[in-house]
DNA sequence: ATAATCTAGATGCAATACGCACTTAGCTGT
DNA sequence: ACAGCTAAGTGCGTATTGCATCTAGATTAT
């Protein structure tokens, strides 16, 4: 069990993304305030998406319509076919539950939590970065192959 | 199958969370950040997580195992057994290489967006919170089995 | 000395989260 | 008739994570 290896690849720029830089987990609480703000069916939230802060996150219909399914099955959301008002094929339209706001409310103070996380860790690097130098600090006897 | 998840219900609120509200993706870059302050061992690391943000986001040592891992897969850290300073098993002593500092500042930029998502996320729901008794408006055509 | 415990790293397995490709189906305009 | 848009969905693969469990060296207690 040796570190040998080494073997990067790359054309050197890194410009192999290899994924995306991005928290994940964000789809649920989105779909769950835009159907605080009102009624609409997975199409229309699917777009609206972008009006809650994810504008740069681009979210694939697919996960709007599963997490949609799975708020449903879980009684936070409820839906109903529209056939009138449309025009096109039928919607499905969402609501909020009683227990669906609940959750929300839980949700928000994650996610005040979350924000707090992120804060710190933003707050952490602007202050390690300045030291840029000499942070050999923890071990020196260890010997990498570079 | 049974995962011991914490499915209880508070005091007067009904509704089995089901799952963690909690933003995943977020292990990759603290431990980037770790790294860029100092070099360390996984199991310092582990317990570090909880310097860097993520106090109440308990990180399962495994979890970190494998990223360390997935990172220096990637080129973006190297390891070396460390059989001397050490008291107890050896230990493999991780680095940031020059494209994981890239890496990282691009991870910084990105969690920088995350913020201001997380943000706008919680704006929008302090706007919409007075207006909390009936906002049916959206829709009355659609019948739901309520 | 032997056993329990702590430190350190790791694997197997399951659940979740998500994107891409693709399908179905109704409506609209040419 | 056919292309294009709206709307909802499925199949499949990959990624992230937790829980249980394993190995093994070092330290402490019996």
């Amino acid at each position: 069990m040796h570190r040998g290896r080494g073997h990067h690849r790359g054309p050197g720029g890194h410009g192999d993304p290899a994924h995306p830089r991005r928290i994940r987990g964000f789809v649920e609480p989105a779909l769950l305030l835009l159907l605080h703000q009102g009624d609409t069916h997975g199409y229309d939230l699917a777009s609206g998406l972008e009006g809650v802060g994810l504008d740069q996150y681009p979210v694939d219909p697919s996960t709007v319509y599963r997490v949609l399914r799975r708020l449903e099955h879980r009684g936070m959301i409820l839906s109903a076919w529209d056939t009138e008002g449309a025009s096109g094929p039928p919607r499905r339209v969402y609501r909020l539950t009683e227990e669906g706001r609940e959750y929300l409310t839980a949700w928000v103070a994650d996610l005040r939590a979350t924000d707090d996380m992120v804060h710190r860790f933003l707050g952490a690097y602007d202050r390690t970065f300045p030291a840029e130098s000499s942070e050999a600090g923890a071990d020196s006897r260890a010997q990498y192959s570079d």
